[in-house]
DNA sequence: CGTAATAGTAGCGACTCGAAACTATTGCAA
DNA sequence: TTGCAATAGTTTCGAGTCGCTACTATTACG
C-alpha cells in the first residue's frame, strides 16, 4: 500500500542523482568511480579494502575490483597490502584522488539554496530512509567514528571499544564500516 | 561556501540512489533501463520520444537510442512512427512493461514508514532541490501536465492552451516534455 | 531551392554489472 | 598436525551503458 507520494520521493531521489552522476562523467570519472573514491576519501584506515567499498555501494566484490583497479590506473588511490593479514588490501586516496573527491558538485549549490531549516528536515529525513533501508536489506550502516555506540570521547580524540583502540581527533570524524547506531 | 550539511545531504541522496538501482539489476533490467521504462510509463503521448528521454535521464541521444532497443528486445516497448513528422519516433510500453515498471521497490517500503509529515517536507526539499539544480543547468522540469502553466481545467479532463489540444482526464496526471512551473 | 536545424542511428573504446570459477591466505577443529 | 571451511580478492565472461564522432533521413525556413 504505497501512496503515490512514496513513489514521487523514490522518483526525485533517483533523478537527481542520475542527474548528479551525469555531472561526473565530465570529470574522467564515471559514477561508480566517483562513488568509491569518495567513499575511500572518508572512510578510516580499517575501512578501506574492497569488501568494504562492495558492502557500502552494494555491489559485488568483482565489479568493486576493477573499478579500484581503474581508479589505481588513473593516479587517484594506492594499494597497500596489510602485513597482519596478508590477504587484505587497503587503499589510499592520493593527493590527486582528494582534490577530485572533495570538489563541490552543482547538486551542492542547489542544496545550498535551501533553507537551513528545510535543509535540516531534508537531512533527518533521508537518514531515516537510509536505516529503513538498511535494516530491511541487512547492510551495515557505514556511519561516523563519533556517532557509534562503541566510540568514547576523549578530549578532541577518543577510543573505540570494540577494536579497543585509541582515535586521533581526525579519525572520529571518519567513516567506520563497524558503526552501529547508538 | 557549502556546509558540511550540504555534502552530508548530497551523499544521503547518492547513495540511496545507488542501494535502490542495486536491486534493479536483479530484474533482468538495469538502471538505465528502469529509469527509461519508469519515465515512458509516466510520459504523455507527446513526451515518449528518444530525445525526450535523454533530456530527462541528462544522457545523450545516441546512449538512449541503445537503452531503448534494448527494452524493445526484451518485448517491454513498442516503437511507433509519426505519420506526421516522419524524424520522430514515440515509444509505448507494453503490459509487461508496465507491471514492471510501476511494481513496488524496496525503497518505497523505506520511505512509506516515514511519518506523513515528514514525507511531506521531504517532497518539498527534494522538489526545490530538482528545481534550482534544473535552472542551473537550464533542462527542462517534466512536471505533471495538470499543474502547468498551460493547462486549463475543464472538469475531469483539461486543455492545453500551448498545443492547442483537448486532453483526456488520464493525461492530466501525466509527465509532460512542454510542462512549465506555474 | 538550398542550407540549416532536428530526430534518430551506427560504431568505437573504456567501463560497469552480476555471476561463476579461481588463487591465496587464515581460522578452526578433530 | 592435518585437513577442511571460511575469508579476501581476482579473473573472465557476456550484456549493456557511457560519451563521442560521424552518419542518414526528414523537415523548416530564408
Amino acid at each position: 500500500m504505497t501512496t503515490p507520494h512514496h513513489n514521487q520521493i523514490r522518483a526525485l531521489i533517483e533523478r537527481l542523482a542520475r542527474l548528479s552522476e551525469a555531472e561526473d562523467w565530465a570529470g574522467d570519472l564515471n559514477p561508480a568511480q566517483m562513488s568509491a573514491l569518495s567513499y575511500l576519501a572518508n572512510a578510516n584506515r580499517f575501512s578501506r579494502a574492497p569488501s568494504h567499498v562492495a558492502s557500502f555501494s552494494g555491489a559485488t566484490r568483482g565489479t568493486v575490483s576493477q573499478t579500484l583497479r581503474a581508479l589505481e590506473r588513473k593516479g587517484l588511490v594506492t594499494e597497500s597490502r596489510s602485513p597482519n593479514d596478508r590477504r587484505s588490501i587497503s587503499y589510499s586516496v592520493t593527493v590527486e584522488g582528494r582534490d577530485l573527491a572533495l570538489g563541490a558538485k552543482a547538486l551542492d549549490n542547489a542544496i545550498g539554496s535551501l533553507p537551513p531549516a528545510r535543509a535540516q528536515a531534508l537531512a533527518q529525513g533521508l537518514g531515516d530512509i537510509l536505516r529503513n533501508l538498511l535494516a530491511a536489506r541487512g547492510g551495515k550502516t557505514f556511519g561516523i567514528c563519533r556517532q557509534c555506540r562503541h566510540h568514547e570521547r576523549r578530549g578532541s580524540a577518543g577510543y573505540c571499544h570494540l577494536l579497543q583502540l585509541d582515535l586521533e581527533p581526525a579519525e572520529t570524524e571518519q567513516i567506520c564500516h563497524e558503526h552501529e547506531p547508538a
